[in-house]
DNA sequence: TTGAAAGCGCTAACAA
DNA sequence: TTGTTAGCGCTTTCAA
């Protein structure tokens, strides 16, 4: 193994010398600087994280909390996480795995261990158990996702509230005079995941301003599940000719359940979709959608957590605006067919 | 923070004492044991990870490099990370995160600066281009995958070869002739992917050594690209009465057109499966499938990986044996229909 | 602009 | 069975 010493001694300077060249915490003569590279260079020099930790009082690793729940889409949770590596990596910076089922005790594990210097925690729930916890933690912490009380914490995520705010007034604004939402499966509103729980916020309160009809559904991400709960749909609100769906899994299904029902994408149906773009691209028709920009939104969690590290004090809640983007399955709402009723 | 000698200062004790309390290295007698131990409750010391890692050159950090790659299916990749996370943390372990996508370049970095004590390789090819990195590496490393040359590796994965062999056999068993093997994207089999390569020569020589006609396809993961591939097989091989899937994401839409392309499962068509036992239960018909046994497949990887550390050397290949559960998608093969040759 | 040296908190010889 | 102490490799004061 190669020390900071036999950089040192290479180069002809003080180990500490070798330390600010490094770090460009102390200014170097360009020369001396030179030679110090060059024998990092020489020798392949990398510096034992143990040590500067050690030394440093910090870890240069990030903790990312991860639910590993029955009910989560994984590919969203993925997406999230590889941006946050990518993101930290950028800061030099690696990223530790937890497991959301070590819940509090692993937080405190890290934080006294000294393993980490910040945490981001996923899937946040509008009463979260962890932000008190978080709140008292003197770890600078992450959550992608708003609790209801977030006094103190710094969050970000998607302005989900906007989300369906956007996709019901794009279907009004169509026409549509009957809508719904097909949501998240069921257990994930009964934990008041905050995604889910905001999402339904919006959309409500949309309909209401707008004055179009609109009921919601969870939907488990079966297929059977998926055909049922679109024929209840259907047998509920004959008059439904306007879909909003937050089910990354269900949309292929719904797709072809819609298509076996004879009710043709957008001509009798309206589908927005509220998932990732490349998603909303690969079906057919390609779907209207509100994206998830999972890279900007974990990218950005990094950037505000390395602020934070470096004493900077973010703006407590970041709500990544929602931008809905027009495919082909959204149309002007049918003409309400009146060859039965003339 | 709470240090070593402030517990030895309070159970007036040496810090080495506390230091052999806690790691077992030397034997203690019962009543400094116990007095130590109430000094570490009293003042809820934690050892320094950091301090700890130097002085000992163990940072008790498993490194686990997961691809990211949009052909691989995710949530089983998780399920996989998910097992080593929590095994690992059974050892006192933690897990570092590393994508793929940093390459050799990551796992260097990650060996020099002394971050991990091992690492974990999942998604492994034939010819895996980290497989001499790997054997050059003074790491220990575990792959979750068989490249064709192993030699000076530690691998595990489940039997791929056999697991197509029992598939193959049970068709065979029930008087199937004509089978199809419906395959991973065929990037993966660019790739040469080890799971999905293993497979299809399991396929091939059961499907000789039986005697039946078998042929193979890639499918992408749309449900357009199902129903093209499965009348594609259709029209090349109208005697095709058995099908063997692996390809997790596509199975719902494959029993999907199947039902609409009028072929009923299993009187028509049997349906195999290679995939997690809770996706093949969640089916209807509930699919006879050789489960991936992804919990104990990342939790032995990571008992292996500890072995190595405390010395052992383990046999180079595990392959963990193919189980095969009929349920209710396969069935006799129907007779071939005479009614319109007769 | 640079160097010397004191720790950071722990482990593991070495001693008793 | 326990204590003393020399490091582990780095950062950062303090001094020049």
């Amino acid at each position: 193994m190669v020390t900071i010493a036999d950089v040192a001694r290479h180069a002809g300077v003080a180990t500490s010398t070798v330390s600010y060249v490094l770090s460009g915490k102390r200014s170097i003569s360009p020369e001396t600087r030179q030679r110090v590279n060059a024998s990092v260079d020489a020798l392949g020099y990398r510096p034992n994280a143990s040590a500067r930790a050690l030394a440093s009082n910090r870890s240069n690793v990030l903790a990312l909390v991860i639910p590993l729940r029955a009910d989560m889409h994984v590919p969203v949770l993925m997406q999230f996480a590889a941006a946050v590596v990518t993101s930290a990596r950028r800061y030099d910076h690696d990223v530790l795995l937890l497991t959301a089922d070590e819940g509090a005790a692993g937080l405190e594990r890290i934080q006294q261990s000294s393993l980490v210097d910040a945490v981001v925690v996923m899937d946040i729930e509008l009463h979260d158990e962890r932000v008190p916890l978080l709140r008292g933690l003197d770890l600078p912490s992450m959550l992608i996702g708003t609790p209801l009380d977030s006094d103190g914490l710094t969050c970000i995520d998607l302005d989900f509230v906007q989300a369906a705010e956007l996709c019901v007034d794009h279907l009004a604004d169509l026409g549509h005079q009957d809508v719904a939402l097909l949501g998240t499966p069921s257990a994930v509103y009964e934990r008041q995941t905050a995604f889910a729980h905001r999402t339904l916020e919006g959309f409500r309160s949309a309909a209401r301003r707008r004055g179009v009809h609109g009921v919601e559904t969870p939907c488990e991400p079966t297929h059977e599940a998926v055909l049922k709960t679109v024929q209840e749909l259907l047998t509920q609100e004959p008059g439904l000719t306007g879909l909003v769906v937050q089910n990354e899994p269900i949309i292929g299904p719904l797709l072809e359940v819609l298509r076996r029902l004879g009710r043709r994408v957008p001509e009798d149906m309206s589908v927005l979709a509220i998932c990732a773009d490349d998603v909303a691209e690969g079906q057919s028709p390609r779907l209207s959608s509100v994206s998830i920009p999972a890279d900007e939104i974990g990218g950005r969690a990094v950037d505000l957590l390395i602020g934070k590290l470096d004493g900077l004090a973010p703006a407590p809640t970041t709500l990544v605006p929602a931008v809905l983007t027009a495919r082909a399955s959204s149309g002007p709402a049918p003409q309400p067919d009146r060859s039965t009723t003339a």
